[in-house]
DNA sequence: TTAATCTTGACTATTTTAGTCGGAATTACT
DNA sequence: AGTAATTCCGACTAAAATAGTCAAGATTAA
């Protein structure tokens, strides 16, 4: 899982959409609007919906009064899905692919690894929904802003799959 | 945090002679067989273990029958340091420091949610030291590898909080 | 003394990122 | 019907990051 500013920009229009919903305004948004109160491009806007219209997270209507909405409610789209939408989902291993990973042994001693962290960050930006963001309902705590505790979010992990 | 094959190959390198360690070669371990046994090109290796010497992660010794030892045991080295000393920590918000982040209320929407995104793979990273790597003890279970599901993870996260 | 090894810094090719640009298609409104 | 407002699309580009390569010097063991 790759996240570069194309995948943030998406996250903050999607996120500017939600929160206009919720504002009341619930007609289609025009990406001119939408690029002002966020400070991306136009036309950089329009690569990046063209993205996420194909995958289905946003309808189009085209013509004067035109604009995007929400093809499902805040509530239902989460921010692994949106980023996933705009970024090539380049997996994090780079091996089993390319090089004969499975074959030589010492080379993937570290595959697991990056297999594992890659689903530390889905499992997080899939629990993630846009309402979560609009409603500032982030993770809560993890008190200060500080490094967590290394023990303390393994335990967790390791919980979670049982 | 970024993540690059550079970091990669920097964990695998490390891991590497972690496991001769593991396997009775205690001495200085010279780049070119690292090199070998990794598949990775000496002048690139160069490079990372000078950063890695820098950081002090490892400890050159220069010469005939010269290389490189680890500068503490393997169960007190953080996968989350190897990387941190050879990728420029990259932030994940880019927030606060470019564009006024904190004025325009609307474009952070998003900025928890990054540095949260951020804490988890910190988290991650510096719970599993190169020690866990060669002995195979990723966190275990996450069961199947299948997607995580949207609340468990997030309710788990929240209550970490408290 | 010599060969092995790290050390350093400059250089380069490729890929990715973050856009820009121009125009075509579609629709609402008058 | 005409026009303005939009999305749609594909080609193009500048800058940065990535993943190296190369050459020469410093240090040490044998």
């Amino acid at each position: 899982m790759k996240i570069s500013t194309r995948g943030r920009y998406a996250v903050m229009a999607m996120a500017d959409i939600a929160q206009q919903n919720a504002l009341g305004h619930n007609g289609p948004l025009k990406l001119a609007d939408i690029g002002l109160r966020q400070e991306i491009s136009l036309n950089y806007l329009e690569q990046i919906f063209g993205d996420l219209r194909r995958a289905g997270l946003v309808e189009s209507h085209r013509g004067a009064h035109g604009g995007y909405t929400l093809s499902a409610t805040p509530q239902h789209i989460r921010i692994g899905d949106v980023i996933q939408a705009v970024d090539e989902p380049v997996d994090v291993t780079r091996c089993g692919t390319a090089h004969g990973c499975l074959t030589k042994q010492a080379r993937c001693l570290t595959h697991d690894l990056w297999a594992e962290l890659g689903n530390t960050i889905h499992g997080f930006l899939n629990a993630i929904s846009l309402a979560d963001v609009v409603a500032g309902n982030k993770l809560p705590g993890l008190p200060g802003n500080e490094m967590a505790e290394p023990t303390s979010l393994v335990s967790l992990v390791q919980e979670a799959g049982q």
